[in-house]
DNA sequence: ATTGACTCTGCACCATGGTACGGGGTCTAT
DNA sequence: ATAGACCCCGTACCATGGTGCAGAGTCAAT
């Protein structure tokens, strides 16, 4: 397989080179071997790995987080059940998530069916009365 | 209406009274009347609109975001066209953070029910395969 | 063998979203 | 009228997640 340059895994990963080195100090990729030049030499996989962070995080997970993500995959030292316990919270953590976005969809998907086709959006008495409170 | 001071808007809402001051600073509240001594005086619902900006802030969108939420209630100026395509886009947003929400929760459900019972995870097949790239 | 693009390290800097002073004034209950 | 709790403002500070130098070395093509 042929190394990658750091360069290399940025511009595919869709990163700057900076933000690669940034992951690489939180331990969120490890270390890669090194030419005799002091060279970064990555393997391919790196990449996805990149794009994961990244994804995730744009989703609202700390580095923190993504980092325990990764472990899920990654610890082989701890125990089956230590780890199917950790990736159940993170679901749960996920599907609250998920509910609270959908109930906020609602309330946007109301607003603008209500209050969308004519005149002053301030007359919409919905949103008003909610003011998103137990609703949202 | 009784008004509230800044310390029992605080503790209704569940913030620091300096967070208000801060939110304030970034207009997301309005600036609320005075006493003569200078003292803030709230109404109610400023508790309401402080908790919305906390949830939705907790959901990953940022205060710049939060405040074009809360517009999208306050500003009376635009036109009705105007608001309703503001928040249709917001309502894309949502769905497509939902999706990949959804995506990331059954990569892990995969992890936990393929691996989470019995020895090593080092050896779950699936996820080292897919590294979560395409998948995730 | 030299040029231009890339890489190395370390450190400084940036925006965001708060949090915490410090030195004052105010309020309210006793 | 005075103590203790609360509020004012301004400014400084913090963690997070990067971004951008500088000064030096490396690589690949000509």
């Amino acid at each position: 397989m042929p190394a990658l340059k750091i360069g290399q895994v940025a511009k595919r990963a869709g990163v700057g080179v900076e933000t690669i080195r940034f992951y690489e100090r939180r331990g969120l990729i490890e270390d890669p071997p090194r030419k005799e030049s002091g060279y970064r030499q990555y393997p391919e996989i790196t990449v996805s790995r990149i794009r994961f962070i990244r994804r995730a995080s744009d989703l609202g997970f700390s580095l923190q987080e993504v980092g325990e993500l990764l472990d899920l995959r990654a610890d082989t030292g701890a125990s089956a059940g230590d780890v199917r316990r950790r990736t159940e919270a993170k679901i749960l953590e996920i599907d609250s998530r998920i509910t609270d976005l959908k109930r906020m969809k609602l309330a946007l998907a109301r607003l603008s069916s209500c209050c969308g086709g004519k005149g002053s959006i301030s007359e919409c008495p919905i949103l008003e009365a909610l003011e998103m409170d137990g609703e949202f």
